[in-house]
DNA sequence: TACTCATATTAAACCATGTTAATGCCGCCA
DNA sequence: TGGCGGCATTAACATGGTTTAATATGAGTA
């Protein structure tokens, strides 16, 4: 209970702080909830399929995926969650959820009971709204990748990917101008992008060999070369993102 | 203010109510919400692309899309709105959101402005968690199309969604054991599924010859001849809708 | 009636993407 | 050291889906 911010709770007070003024209590609950912290190695699942597990989390570090399994053995990733990134209240509001959530690399994740939350969101106008604003923003993102896999080629795919997860990361501070840590395998990308290994590989030679991007599949790090040229090629905007449109006409409103 | 239930109000509460005991009073509530009602036409926008909007609506009858079209002219559909849906919530938390509501066919739709929501929302538990799984249950749907757009063929997208829809309509009332009104063409489905229209009608064509559905483009009239048989080839479990899964300890924690 | 417009239908050619299979590379570990 | 397992890469071939284009059908309307 000292004065000085505690590191964890950096990454979340500065993200809501882009969008709501924090009071000095906030910033407080906000410490409590970042004091404890559970690790889950690579390809351990935190939110299993039809677990019954009514809790939330904040996502300190790593990346995990949310995916579900086909009948005929496929696998569907339906979303990435990133440092920052507060998942797994949905999945409380139902028994049988059969998506599930898995860390891709290492994680660390900060676990709050269902019981917390309603109780954080009774007692913060702020807080409340920041947990509405991250729903409605994770919509967003699931919107735009319909969107993706509809009604654009692989190309684009990877592309518009690639660049959203660049600025998302850029959001929480984990990403260079151009470049970023990139812990996907290209199975991975296939299972985001709808699209078969091979295929994902063949478009990513050719994304190298247009010099929109540089990827070394041994240090796994990223650079867009030209983030202009990219986004014009794979029709990538980036409102769906941005959260600096938040009005306060929209604040006073939305608290409900 | 008379003691007989509005009409209109009737499909909101039975709704609400097969996962929340609603008091006299949040019956009331929504009877109220129902009293005045507009009209959208055909192809109509209820709600534009980058509108600065900030209220709600309760759909009471009539089909609508939400959709983004892509920078080379392309039109993605993201979701069906059908008559029980609430819908532009999200859109209230957003300067720019880059998608659009749009009737498909004469749509009546209940406006609240976002005040009300916040008022009913303070003043009512049952009624915020209604809201909440609304929105829950929401991008359930925006997943499952998201697997469906993502490892599903031509033939397994379409009597997926077929499947879904008549689930979703049967939940309201709006549809029979095993058919219903579709007042979609070819290109909306097309549209819908990531797929051309010359394709969709291909994929329908096969649907019928392999006595899976019925379809008669004049009078719009869908039936599923054999839903177990066309569940099974095409992937679908029914998961993803249920509602009644909801448990009291759910309903405890989860409203926040 | 005849014109037009939107939608459905079908065929044929083409191409983006999937499948299969072989090879290489690297890290891990017995 | 050698072998094994996971991932990346590439080529050859197969195919599901797109494109283009022509025709049909019915609704609306002058």
């Amino acid at each position: 209970m000292g004065d000085t911010i505690s590191t964890d709770a950096e990454i979340f007070i500065a993200k809501f702080s882009s969008y709501v003024d924090l009071s000095e209590a906030e910033v407080r609950v906000i410490e409590g909830l970042t004091r404890d912290c559970t690790t889950f190695d690579e390809n351990q699942d935190i939110i299993q399929e039809s677990e019954k597990n009514a809790s939330a989390y904040l996502l300190q570090s790593g990346w995990a995926i949310r995916y579900k399994i086909v009948p005929n053995g496929g696998r569907q990733i339906i979303s990435f969650l990133l440092p920052g990134d507060i998942f797994g209240f949905r999945e409380s509001l139902f028994d049988l959820s059969d998506d599930s959530v898995q860390a891709l690399t290492s994680v660390r994740v900060h676990r709050i009971p269902a019981e917390k939350i309603a109780d954080i969101c009774d007692n913060s106008t702020n807080l409340s709204l920041a947990l509405t604003w991250a729903r409605a923003r994770e919509q967003a993102i699931l919107m735009e990748h319909i969107v993706r896999l509809g009604r654009r080629n692989a190309y684009e795919r990877l592309g518009h990917l690639l660049l959203e997860l660049l600025h998302r990361l850029q959001l929480v501070d984990k990403a260079g101008r151009s470049d970023y840590f990139l812990p996907l395998t290209q199975e991975v990308l296939a299972d985001t992008l709808g699209l078969s290994i091979v295929h994902v590989n063949r478009t990513l030679r050719k994304l190298r060999n247009d010099r929109m991007i540089e990827l070394d599949p041994q240090t796994r790090r990223l650079k867009i070369i030209d983030q202009e040229a990219l986004s014009e090629r794979a029709g990538y905007d980036q409102t769906f993102l941005d959260q600096s449109a938040l009005t306060q006409d929209c604040i006073n409103d939305a608290v409900g």
